[in-house]
DNA sequence: ACATCACGAGAACGCTCGTTCTCACCAGTG
DNA sequence: CACTGGTGAGAACGAGCGTTCTCGTGATGT
């Protein structure tokens, strides 16, 4: 088998279960088995657990926030549409069968008190998201502080969707998310 | 040793540990040595790992809402300020040094893909938790929806000070709250 | 005083899992 | 054809951990 399709072929099964699962439920045999590999071959590309832990998180991080902005790209044409698009993505999401929160957020709860590396991952992953919002709540002439907030909504909206088993903090998130965007657009906040 | 004064020390030992490095990072030697207990003890009490989860995530529970609704009921007046008097309260616990996010979330992102008994303890607390804030917006005269958006600009903020490390996003989500709640009062929601 | 019982301390057991090793096999090279 | 080197399949190793067992000891009841 080629090198890159395995690594692929891995990189995919590992996603699978570690989201499904957990980091710490899956074995690296397991792991091995649902990729149709060798224990080798895994271990010659990813040397060890936490190599193919940072490879998982790297790859999720950049596929997560390129599936929102093609979303967003594709579906909004205002700035503060492009806003609440986000939250339509969101809703998609949390109504997939498998959906049971994000993926980093579950990692920083699991891993978090003990592994640098995965609180690492998980900070950068939502600095990259807060920081999109922020740039669209900013081109939408929102004040400062609603692309924060708005993110707050969107963090809240994840991990309720997941606890609860219901898509519906989508659309309550969206909604506030519409009032703040439409309220606070282009005044101080006056607070 | 008392059997109650035991109890007690093995569950404050499983709280520190569990919260601090995850459930599963920490075995039962290192909490009975943390608790000061013979291991005989600890699995008369607590037959099982299982157990004594389902007591630690227990009492966090009641103890976690019980100190919230005290905050609340000795700071706040007005029924609006009762609302916000929520947001001083989580950022004062996100300001505790050893503060990383709420112990049901990381024990769902842990657990949740294995055990139905942690996804249903997370259920339990956050449904109290949002039922609460429904009981204080509904107070305050906001719209029915408003309950449910404060609950996840709190989420949000749990999560978001728990990764990025700060306790800014309680500000953040104490102003969001204020305009959700003031602006929606007592008007229909209107979308 | 003697039998009984509970208990403290820690060893032991069985399992899981991350990682490495063994061994047979096949491809290419002189 | 011998030789080398890489591969596949799976066994093996070593550590960690949940749980139970052993053993020595001291308290209790009669």
């Amino acid at each position: 088998m080629d090198t890159d399709l395995a690594r692929e072929r891995i990189l995919d099964a590992a996603e699978d279960l570690f989201y499904a699962q957990g980091i710490q439920a899956v074995g690296m045999d397991v792991i091995r088995d649902a990729a149709g590999v060798t224990l080798r071959r895994l271990y010659q590309l990813f040397p060890s657990k936490g190599d193919l832990l940072g490879a998982y998180l790297a790859r999720r991080d950049t596929r997560w926030l390129h599936s929102v902005t093609t979303h967003v790209d594709a579906s909004a044409r205002t700035p503060q549409e492009r806003v609440l698009a986000v939250f339509d993505w969101l809703e998609d999401w949390f109504t997939q069968p498998d959906y049971h929160g994000c993926a980093f957020v579950n990692s920083f709860g699991e891993l978090g008190g003990t592994s640098p590396q995965v609180v690492a991952a998980a900070r950068h992953h939502k600095d990259a998201f807060h920081a999109y919002l922020q740039e669209l709540t900013t081109a939408a002439g929102a004040a400062a502080d609603v692309g924060a907030q708005i993110a707050l909504l969107a963090e809240g909206a994840m991990t309720t969707a997941a606890i609860s088993g219901t898509p519906a903090p989508a659309r309550q998130a969206k909604k506030a998310a519409r009032l703040l965007l439409t309220l606070e657009t282009g005044h101080p906040t006056g607070v």
